[in-house]
DNA sequence: TTCCAGGTATTAC
DNA sequence: GTAATACATGGA
């Protein structure tokens, strides 16, 4: 088995950070590089000065569904350029450069994010992980390499039962994961077609599955479909709005909505991401001792 | 041990 | 509309 390997010259691209920042599950780190799955190929990846060195199962002659998954072709300065220059976001930007956003597939990023629920991220990579190994399928490997799976399409998951999700340590979220694969496997829900719909409209169709609210459908959104204005507000962005923006305010839930509709402008999911990451970091500080919802 | 995690559904005012 | 709680599991 032999490997292709390709360079692309990239220039701001943090991909360490970019694969390690909470939008995607699967990237581990070794010590060549970021191994992980993509379109259900084995990848290694790994940073060099100018470029970013890229190895899969040979043959491989194009190799434009990496250069669609990181977003190759994204100018970042011009989005960067687009965020509110407030010194929070300013900090966000100086402490997280090259973050990007991929393009990752629908149905990976909807079922990963279903397990998300009230799970920290390296629970949740536990949990993803251990899906894939139970229901998806073994891919070629390098030689020495540990074996690796596919994620576990809609119509695996639907043929398996609550119970058998359920040794995947997703708790509660069986319940949730199950019925989502079945109505992607089916059909009543195409995934296909939510690209071709409005924001609004894509996002409604996402909070008809039980298990998927606004938070969770603006992750799917924003990481799967590329919809540059869905904001997902989870716990650490709704910490940091509140604190960052409405020090001494306590403003309502219904309030941060329409202020993070708003006040982030045309690339307001890609601010979303520099603030997340950066909050949860540490990188931008909120109020230490605290982490209780409710302002004081 | 206790608290809480990239939430959501349900129930109660 | 807002508030409280259950939900599985395990990291810190």
């Amino acid at each position: 088995m032999k490997l292709s390997s390709h360079r692309f010259a990239v220039s701001n691209y943090a991909l360490a950070e970019t694969l390690n920042s909470g939008q995607a599950f699967r990237w581990r780190e070794g010590p060549d590089g970021w191994e992980g799955v993509i379109d259900g190929r084995w990848v290694l990846l790994s940073e060099r000065p100018g470029e970013i060195l890229c190895r899969a199962m040979a043959p491989v002659r194009d190799w434009t569904w990496v250069e669609d998954y990181l977003q190759l072709h994204v100018n970042l300065e011009r989005v960067l350029a687009i965020f509110p220059s407030d010194p929070h976001m300013r900090m966000a930007v100086e402490t997280c450069r090259g973050l990007r956003l991929l393009r990752q597939d629908p149905w990976e990023c909807l079922a990963s994010f279903i397990l998300s629920s009230t799970k920290q991220i390296t629970q949740i990579k536990q949990v993803v992980e251990s899906l894939c190994t139970c229901f998806g399928r073994a891919i070629p490997v390098p030689e020495g390499s540990l074996p690796a799976y596919g994620f576990p399409g809609p119509d695996e998951l639907a043929r398996t039962s609550e119970q058998e999700l359920r040794k995947c340590k997703m708790g509660f979220r069986a319940k949730y994961l199950l019925p989502a694969a079945q109505a992607v496997a089916s059909g009543s829900l195409d995934l296909e077609e939510l690209r071709k719909l409005e924001l609004g409209e894509a996002r409604q169709r996402l909070v008809k599955l039980a298990g998927v609210g606004p938070k969770i459908a603006n992750c799917v959104l924003l990481f799967a479909y590329g919809f540059c204005r869905a904001f997902p507000l989870d716990v650490w962005v709704l910490r940091a709005l509140r604190e960052l923006y409405f020090p001494g305010e306590n403003p309502s839930m219904k309030q941060l909505e329409q202020f993070s509709d708003t006040y982030f402008g045309e690339e307001s999911g890609y601010a979303q991401q520099y603030l997340f990451h950066a909050v949860r970091t540490g990188r931008i500080s909120l109020d230490a001792g605290r982490t209780r919802k409710k302002g004081r």
